[in-house]
DNA sequence: TGGTATTTTGATAATGGTTATCATTACCAA
DNA sequence: TTGGTAATGATAACCATTATCAAAATACCA
């Protein structure tokens, strides 16, 4: 099932009704295929649809989350930015701090190491982030 | 040599001049031993000494994160908060997502790892934040 | 010690991302 | 189609944080 088709049934289950705004920018959305912010998304769709709501792409973007089809991160202290979670598998995320580049990677033995110290604290994992912030290949020295 | 020398030295080092207000506040964080918002800090300040300004306590809060300690954390959409760096070292985050509680661990595997992963990948880490989520003792059903 | 340049402070306005409000519109099951 | 409910768009409100600026405090030097 397409991710489009995903949140499609997503809503219908939850009796929550699929609109033309809840379509197009979940779409929209997906296409990008990058960390983005609302506002960059709310401009995209407008190109498409000019009477969208920046409050409705807010509106969507938490549905997406709920959904799973989303993730919301805030790097260092700027403001969300959002990423599709379509087929990709969970993966964290290397930042730039001084290009602000991101380049996201995914190690299991990680995971897994993360989930026994955690179990032997008697946390029982549901997310995690993990962030490493420094220089990428091209700022450094 | 203590923290709160520690920070006289850090301005006296840059030029920067040690008052009243900057000493108070240091020392006052300091000794919370916790995860502070700037808005409580404020106020456990305020009692002591009741004309110090908001914005005093969050400029000296980014003084201390600039002076290697304090940390900044924006665990979940929450404000932000800060925590004392004294001796400890360098720690990760277990956040139970139903009561708010938040555990310290610390394991140096993980951290090796990064280091590798990152290297594989061109970057070279200054820092981290890792912070699972999910179900302390108490909130598991 | 007193004078002075400079920094810091406190009060408050401004900022900016995000959310709440509410009248209007769109959806969809019957 | 209709009726009931949910969703939308415009915009006001929110709220944590930052900028502004006149007044006060500090450090340095003679």
């Amino acid at each position: 099932m397409g991710n489009t088709a995903c949140f499609t049934k997503y809503l219908a289950d939850r009796g929550l009704k699929s609109t033309r705004q809840r379509e197009l920018i979940s779409a929209t959305f997906m296409a990008i295929n990058d960390h983005t912010s609302a506002e960059e998304l709310y401009l995209r769709v407008a190109k498409e649809e000019p009477d969208v709501g920046l409050a409705t792409v807010y509106r969507t973007l938490k549905l997406l989350c709920s959904a799973g089809l989303a993730r919301e991160h805030r790097f260092g202290n700027s403001s969300s930015r959002y990423e599709p979670l379509s087929i990709k598998q969970h993966h964290d995320h290397l930042i730039c701090t001084k290009c602000g580049y991101v380049e996201e990677f995914e190690h299991p033995k990680i995971e897994k190491l993360q989930d026994e110290i955690a179990a032997s604290l008697g946390f029982e994992v549901m997310t995690h982030k993990l962030e490493l912030y420094g220089l990428c290949r091209k700022c450094q020295p």
